[in-house]
RNA sequence: GUGGCUGUAGCUCAGCGGUAGAGCACUGGAUUGUGGCUCCAGUGGCCGUGGGUUCAAAUCCCAUCAGCCACCCCA
């Protein structure tokens, strides 16, 4: 049996990771520019957490949980989503008493749901996303919004849909709830198979079916955001106002519910259409009373969680490109024995100024080091031989142009560095 | 979890009962002090895995594993 790896994971090779490095640190850049610290919780919790957290009654809890018991006979479950770890860990580390105003906290991190491979959703994904503790009015939805609008469109990213909705609050939920299912009961009859089964579980996803009859019934059907109570009607009409103001594109979605039970007010998705089920590449909401539930003070909240593997999907699906961190500045080719025992004196300083050098390991002919330099996308040849070692000078050709120059063989290179440095970019 | 399609060289794929192939990539040479272009040669395969049918299976059948697509749902 050929050694596989597991079911919906992946690696990412070189040629990969240089773009998920550029992205990352762009991710972080972002988050910094908006103060936010970042936090690092377990990649497994106390299957507990997530169970009271995430909401039984959803699909990630009831099917899709990673979940193992370790050999004290604890029930451990790898972490399906970032925000039930980060509740926690604020509760638990008193962050609310370490801060001023409201506590603002980003993450990177791997995500586990054991659901049946596709493209773009994986049993192992990355999310980055945040989490801010203590603001229960419309701005700091607003202030996450404008981040991320002004983040994808610093990607090249304008063709997303930004999808918003209210969801209203406990008070007001179970109320227009039961309306709905007063409605729909006369016609249980005619419901597809999938919607009967969304009456009892989750009524207001039977408003994304797609079956005709279906829509047919809940066309008439009472909407959720013509029941909001006072409160929720205007902390929605704010952030749309501020949306407005600046300029971010939107269109409210009253049948957005998002999968997970915690989210109170504002839900908000973004997803670029042609992927469908796929293009979603980051949804969150508020949750104003998860923190109370999981045992901390009543504290409201609001995050976001967002897809890597779907932003590169994305990214690559669009044509755009991200300048990457990963080029080699310079190939040193050598020529005999003395070359070779001198090239390290040389490399030694170029990278202890950061320059990115190579060389060959395999014995090479000097055409084909010239090669290798060429295939490796070096942006200059650096050559070495008795000649130059004799003569105490260093030749270096531009590979981009072809041009060449000599320079004086210095201690501290000087020169050559800062050629090299000139004739970037 | 349900339904469909596909697994042949590192990659993209042809072959579809009768001796495993092409392009690209990789290695060497033409070219032992100068890359890209060109030419020549070479390395590389349990034809996903296991079983069955057959004189003979990459090819047909079954199972299994994995990938892709749709659904469910989500990042």
């Amino acid at each position: 049996m050929k050694l596989q790896r597991p079911i919906g994971t992946y690696d990412l090779i070189p040629e990969e990771t240089a773009l998920w490095a550029a992205l990352e640190s762009r991710v972080r850049a972002m988050f910094h520019a908006y103060h936010y610290g970042e936090i690092r919780t377990p990649i497994f919790e106390y299957t507990e957490l997530f169970a009271r957290g995430v909401g039984e009654s959803s699909d990630i809890v009831s099917k899709e949980m990673y979940t193992f018991l370790d050999r004290g006979e604890r029930s451990l479950t790898l972490r399906p989503e970032g925000t039930a770890g980060v509740v926690r860990a604020y509760i638990e580390n008193g962050l609310a008493q370490k801060t001023p105003g409201a506590v603002k906290l980003w993450y990177f991190a791997p995500m586990f749901r054991y659901e049946r491979k596709q493209k773009g959703r994986y049993r192992q994904h990355v999310q980055y996303g945040c989490e801010v503790f203590g603001s229960d009015g419309p701005d700091i939805d607003l202030e996450i919004l404008l981040m991320l609008h002004q983040f994808y469109t610093s990607l090249g990213l304008t063709e997303l849909n930004l999808k918003l909705n209210s969801v209203g609050t406990p008070e007001c939920r179970p109320a227009y709830r039961e309306k709905l299912v007063a409605y729909v009961t006369p016609f249980v009859d005619e419901l597809c198979e999938d919607c009967r089964r969304r009456l009892e579980v989750n009524p207001m996803r039977m408003f994304d079916c797609k079956n005709e009859t279906c829509q047919r019934i809940l066309h008439e059907a009472p909407k959720l955001i013509d029941h909001l109570d006072d409160d929720s009607r205007g902390h929605f009409e704010r952030l749309r106002e501020g949306l407005d103001e600046y300029g971010v594109p939107y269109q409210i979605d009253p049948h957005l519910v998002r999968g997970l039970d915690y989210y109170t007010k504002t839900a908000f998705e973004m997803s670029y259409a042609p992927l469908g089920s796929q293009g979603v590449l980051m949804g969150g909401g508020r949750y104003d009373g998860l923190v109370s539930q999981l045992g901390g003070p009543e504290t409201p909240g609001i995050g976001f969680g967002a897809g890597m593997e779907r932003l590169i999907l994305i990214l690559n699906e669009t044509g755009k490109t991200i300048q990457t961190g990963d080029a080699l500045d310079l190939f040193l080719v050598c020529m005999g024995d003395r070359a070779n025992r001198k090239s390290n004196e040389i490399l030694l300083n170029l990278r202890a100024d950061k320059i990115c050098c190579e060389r060959d390991f395999t014995g090479k002919s000097m055409r084909k080091q010239f090669q290798a330099a060429d295939k490796l996308g070096a942006r200059f040849v650096l050559m070495l031989g008795d000649d130059e070692i004799d003569r105490k000078k260093l030749v270096l050709k531009n590979l981009k142009d072809g041009t060449q120059a000599e320079f004086d063989w210095t201690p501290d290179l000087s020169q050559l560095k800062s050629a090299i440095r000139d004739n970037g970019v």
